[in-house]
DNA sequence: ATGGCCCGGCTTCCGGGA
């Protein structure tokens, strides 16, 4: 089974690329962030079209997330139950007996700011409901943009973003604590080439120079670890003519 | 050189992203 997460920036002008890039992988499963599409606006024709049955929740102009699936995902959440909160920002379905939770993670601008107390507030709430989830479904996949770069060899240049945003102490104990509900980084449970990266600034030919951040993740529960066969971020989205700022990372399941 | 790019939107600039 292969599964995978991409943050498209705007549904409406990636869905070619999407379109493009489901027939070349051809998923099982795909979670997407930020498609900035009310709910009305959402391609679903198109991606039946494509062989994807879709659930999405979405709003205008920001956030929106969709979970694609070859089968009906079924069982659908919207957001973090038991968190009060106006953000479109993760969707949960089972598919093929897997609980997947898509999540598109707040930015939180800067350390000190207000975006950063609500991305604290909101990090709390997802650990204390993946624990009851954990519970309820074992065999649970967390994917998304995360907006954290777990560790210092996820960042092109960790002393630059020492104490910057999506790579503070707080942001990374949050990570951690994911871990410590037995979610483990697939990307991580295999050798990767060094300065790898899942995001790149639209800026400074940041691509070019291979100047990024690790900051989209697949987590499998501990019922899933040892059937994890292979995880990889897939670059060549980020060479296409009108990119995405963000690549998908795809993880397989024996 | 503390900004460079890209997105949506009550669009010709602005806020947000990361």
């Amino acid at each position: 089974m292969k599964l995978a997460t991409w943050n498209v920036n705007s549904l409406s002008v990636r869905l070619p690329q999407l379109l493009d890039w489901l027939a070349q992988q051809q998923p099982d499963a795909l979670v997407l962030q930020e498609t900035k599409l009310t709910d009305d606006k959402f391609p679903v024709a198109a991606l039946e079209e494509a062989g994807y049955r879709c659930a999405w929740f979405g709003q205008k102009t920001y956030n929106g997330v969709a979970l694609l699936a070859r089968e009906t995902p079924t069982q659908i959440v919207c957001n973090i139950p038991g968190l009060e909160d106006p953000q479109a920002r993760v969707i949960t379905g089972t598919v093929g007996g897997i609980r997947v939770v898509g999540a598109y993670f707040p930015n939180g601008q800067a350390p000190e700011s207000e975006k950063f107390a609500y991305k604290m507030r909101w990090l709390e709430a997802l650990q204390s409901w993946l624990r009851t989830e954990l519970a309820q479904h074992p065999r649970l996949v967390l994917m998304g943009d995360f907006n954290i770069a777990p560790e210092d060899r996820d960042v092109h240049d960790p002393v630059a973003w020492a104490g910057q945003i999506h790579c503070t102490p707080e942001e990374r104990a949050h990570f951690q604590a994911l871990a410590a509900l037995g979610l483990h980084d697939a990307f991580r449970l295999f050798e990767q080439p060094p300065r790898s990266w899942s995001w790149w600034d639209y800026r400074n030919l940041a691509f070019r120079k291979n100047q990024g951040l690790r900051i989209d993740h697949i987590l499998v529960s501990e019922a899933l670890r040892a059937g994890v066969t292979a995880c990889g971020i897939d670059k060549a989205p980020r060479r296409n003519e009108r990119p995405s700022d963000h690549a998908p990372v795809l993880v397989e399941l024996g």
